[in-house]
DNA sequence: TTCAGATGCGCAAACGTTTGCGTTACTTAT
DNA sequence: ATAAGTAACGCAAACGTTTGCGCATCTGAA
């Protein structure tokens, strides 16, 4: 059977409160008994209880990860893996748990149980719901990316909208009068800002007037190839294509390499995210960097503060996003 | 304030047992006074405290992932995406959260404190610690991917070793007579059952006296990038290249690349997974099909037997794999 | 009409911790 | 020497559930 406390107690001739305390650096306890009880648990290999700590405590010491578009989504899109990394550069080592939840019954139960304390909020959309629910109940939490920016709650985001801008007018730049957008789903707040900033970049070259192209779908590989064929089925085709996402930007490549399409000879693309991946693609992916560590990073500081209860300031970060040029975009000359 | 059961029982002017009774479908309570408890928890949302739930039912409702690699390795590596796609088939809707653990010390605290009612591990390799006082703790628990087969622990695995036996096989009878393995490392037991089915595919074919080279790395497209290159770099080059990986092979892609060498014209490289970017790289990729989900599916069904207490007899699971040709490999003549 | 068995419900103990408070023994200042 | 303070420890309550048991009330059969 499982060591509990009373083992412990006993076995030293002892009380339940002086172990506990002892084993919590509580004071009240002499540096020399404490020692021993220190002993005692190590030898017996005693471990609290999680539910009977968390009951007396109110504090569960995991954390959160809402993600509500699925598990699988979350696991085949780099995006968390690169925030997910920053978040537990901060929160790693001070023993919290993560807990996962995708669905929004799992996400209610969450923080209406005392299951965690404190929630990261990924890849929120127009609709989601039992946002306001945990806006109202003011418990610690934190979205990261893109998100209704009027919520009122702690957020840290990219800065989508230049990030396209900046794309967008790369391709310009190159000489490209006639580019495309495969974007992501309107639902979402990364893609109605790809989509303005798309629009403005087109209108401030005077290029809406030849062509303007931009068309929604998922933020996948399946969606890119798909999209890029209907593009490339068109009489009046495109001579760039830029992305929402760098894996869309790989449905692309696909395309293009089904069809005898060269990539950039026969076509620019530019990707967004700059996932890990861009690099390896043949040819490197010109795309958008978007600093996905860093914003783990400070969304997990955010997070502790709100925890600790001592930040009570809604915090907004907006980080800065950078167009690396590679190889998937050349020079178009008539 | 949260609501909890004794304030419904107030409210209702009944007792705290009852109303957990007609919470939880329990007997002893009329249909009558049961509906209206239902009604005023709803109306009023409650939810059961998870840790005072746990304290008494010796149950916790969730189950954990132990990737002994670090958060990174789980994220980024498709093989978990596709896994856990897998078990969420049969674990979400069962209400379950999962729990994700990546250091030795979280997954001991796991365990030992009541956290999760079991445990599904994943990349084990040799020297991982702690799973020894799992197995003889009798804590219900899973491993999934090639592993010591002498361990007496449930296990679900592919088989590593007739995948790439069958991957050399095929570039032999393709005409290689030079064929390179960039093999993960040899601490994982898939990486000693791929060297294994190498050699004995290269006796066979009576082509390791002419050429024999296996160089291990991690499974990670850098070290695919970092080992093709110095492959390329000696006199003695291999025409075809077996990966241990997908993700490896994405680095000899790049690696090619870089070099001008085209891929299959200059030099055949077949993967190991079939993550679903294979079919996205151009050319796409001629790889090992491992049953990713599958093996997810059945890792799921067998440790909720397991927790259920019904069948204790140890269950080993072995997945086939099978070769699909695509485009990276071509017939190799002098 | 009586009695055995259901049925519906409440009391209180239990789960394994943490912690406020009281008690004792020991120190230090007066 | 006495008072006041402090340090070390134990008692018992509390956290919010679930559940064994006992007590009524009601049912239907003898």
């Amino acid at each position: 059977m499982k060591v509990k406390i009373i083992d412990l107690a006993k076995s030293l001739g002892t009380s339940t409160s002086t172990v506990s305390r002892a084993l919590n650096d509580a004071p009240g306890v002499s540096e020399e008994l404490r020692a021993k009880i220190v002993k005692a648990a190590r030898d017996m290999g005693y471990m609290p209880d999680q539910g009977a700590r968390n009951l007396v405590k109110r504090t569960t010491g995991n954390i959160g990860l809402y993600v509500p578009r699925g598990l699988f989504f979350v696991m085949s899109n780099p995006f968390f893996a690169q925030v997910l990394l920053g978040i537990s550069d901060v929160i790693d080592d001070m023993g919290y748990n993560y807990i996962l939840s995708t669905s929004p019954l799992q996400h209610r139960k969450m923080f209406r149980t005392n299951l965690v304390d404190g929630i990261i909020m990924f890849a929120l959309r127009l609709g989601d719901p039992y946002i306001r629910e945990l806006e109202e109940g003011g418990f610690p939490s934190v979205i990261v990316g893109s998100y209704n920016p009027s919520v009122d709650m702690p957020a840290v985001r990219p800065d989508d909208y230049q990030g396209m801008y900046a794309a967008v007018n790369h391709l310009a730049e190159m000489g490209h009068k006639k580019i495309a957008l495969l974007n992501g789903p309107l639902s979402s707040f990364k893609s109605v800002a790809c989509l303005d900033a798309y629009r403005r970049s087109l209108m401030e070259h005077e290029l809406d007037d030849i062509y303007e192209k931009a068309v929604s779908g998922e933020f996948v590989a399946e969606w890119g190839l798909e999209g890029a064929n209907a593009l490339f089925n068109e009489k009046d085709r495109p001579s760039a294509i830029a992305c929402a996402n760098d894996l869309i930007a790989m449905g692309v490549y696909r395309a293009a390499h089904e069809r005898g399409l060269k990539i950039p000879d026969d076509i620019s693309v530019v990707g967004f995210g700059d996932f890990p991946s861009a690099v390896y693609l043949s040819p490197s992916l010109t795309t958008v960097h978007t600093p996905m560590r860093e914003m783990g990073y400070e969304a997990a500081k955010v997070l502790v503060e709100k925890m600790k209860g001592t930040s009570s300031v809604e915090h907004k970060a907006l980080f800065q996003t950078s167009l690396v040029v590679r190889e998937s975009v050349r020079r178009y000359e008539e």
